[in-house]
DNA sequence: GGAGTTTGTTCCTCTCAGTCGCTAACCTAG
DNA sequence: CTAGGTTAGCGACTGAGAGGAACAAACTCC
């Protein structure tokens, strides 16, 4: 009876979309499969749900395989996918997850995975190509109302190097004096009062620029049809 | 082995919270749970994961036991929770949905079953309370940036009445002059030419509105940063 | 010191949300 | 029929935020 209740239960799979900005494209994680289903398409890490652990310690703990976890600036939950043929050798659940890695950090990866521009993805395997999709989205969308550029971004920064992340994040050109305006005045950036080196390029050296915090907050003024009086 | 495997499984229910505006305030739709754990406190109404099914294929077949589906006019996937105690019983996690019913519908609902207003909510059994809460936050959100009052409102409508559901929903005041204004400007609302009969009470007869669509729309303005040249 | 390069600032404009008050269209009472 | 009450709709004004462009600043190299 145990037995049949428990073998009627979907197995359940957690994938992280680890998305990156490097060499001025917006990059996404992906391994190459060696085994059908779907081999040679390439896939999003991830791996079963263990009995005692939540989606998101999951999901942190594949991504070890992958990727140095410490290394993950932000991560959240995306969707949960339940289509009943989403894999076709079983019934299985699969919850993406959002994971972000800052600009300047490389980590370590196994053999059989690349980083992938999102514009132009291989073949992906089940489900993958709309997942990353949304990822994407939710990333661009939250851009603009939230201070999550600090998840992509080093600690530090000037305000150019910033826009080449937003212009890569983003698909479209960012012009430099309204990112800067934008997010000055959200009180987003704080300015460290250091100033980059120009080299031997010459120009003026740039001021350097940090986020004023990095946990996730939300710019409310988008509330439109705000309360009265404000 | 296949036993060890599924019995390691977790279980897998879904949730709906279904939200409406009835006289007057934002309200959700619970059951009074008669049995242990929790006896006696109020649950969303869901239930476990079939086979077969998607994950809104089985809140719509669950919701259909509590109130007429038919009278959904919005369904989207909130979040799955994970945590390993939500279920003081067994391993389960659950994934819950947004659902919303237009205002001037009254399905009929079992005897166990209230409409609680979201801001004075009953003791709640499991993760519920968490969860209507974020459910009441996705839809003051969305409310702001798409045409999402289309499942709140009745067909056609005054834009006092829509003024109702906008201040229940987003609980504070909303400006009918600006309601009027935003929403046009959009183009989420058109005029029927239609007037309400102001009865006995007197009054100029107000102008009778629909949304434009019914299907989830963003407004893209709301994208700042927005490429240039637009 | 001047040309070239990159960064930072200021000014201007446009769009849209919020507020207020006036006008419109209906009712009832006298 | 008119005056007064009631609700709805509309227009003018205000303010805030965002985008664009021109100009000023700070550096390097020759």
């Amino acid at each position: 009876m145990v037995t049949d209740r428990a073998t009627t239960t979907a197995a359940h799979v957690v994938l992280g979309a680890v998305l990156q900005v490097r060499d001025g494209r917006l990059r996404v994680l992906l391994w190459q499969r060696a085994r059908e289903p779907f081999s040679g398409a390439w896939a999003m890490p991830g791996g079963t749900l263990d009995e005692s652990e939540s989606l998101e310690q999951s999901v942190r703990r594949h991504l070890a395989a992958k990727v140095d976890v410490r290394e993950l600036s932000h991560l959240e939950q995306l969707e949960t996918r339940s289509d009943p043929d989403r894999n076709p050798r079983r019934r299985e659940l699969a919850t993406a997850y959002l994971g972000l890695v800052p600009s300047d950090v490389d980590p370590a990866v196994p053999a059989d995975t690349r980083w992938h521009p999102v514009d132009r993805l291989p073949p992906l395997a089940f489900d993958h190509k709309p997942i990353v999709l949304a990822a994407r989205e939710r990333l661009q969308a939250k851009l603009s109302y939230t201070n999550l550029g600090f998840a992509l971004a080093p600690h530090t920064f000037t305000i150019s190097e910033l826009r080449e992340l937003y212009t890569a994040a983003l698909g479209h050109d960012v012009s430099p004096t309204n990112l800067r305006r934008v997010l000055i005045r959200r009180g987003l950036l704080t300015a460290t009062g250091q100033h980059r080196d120009p080299g031997r390029a010459g120009g003026r050296p740039a001021a350097l620029f940090r986020f004023h915090d990095h946990t996730l907050a939300i710019t409310d003024q988008f509330a439109v049809l705000r309360p009265p009086g404000r």
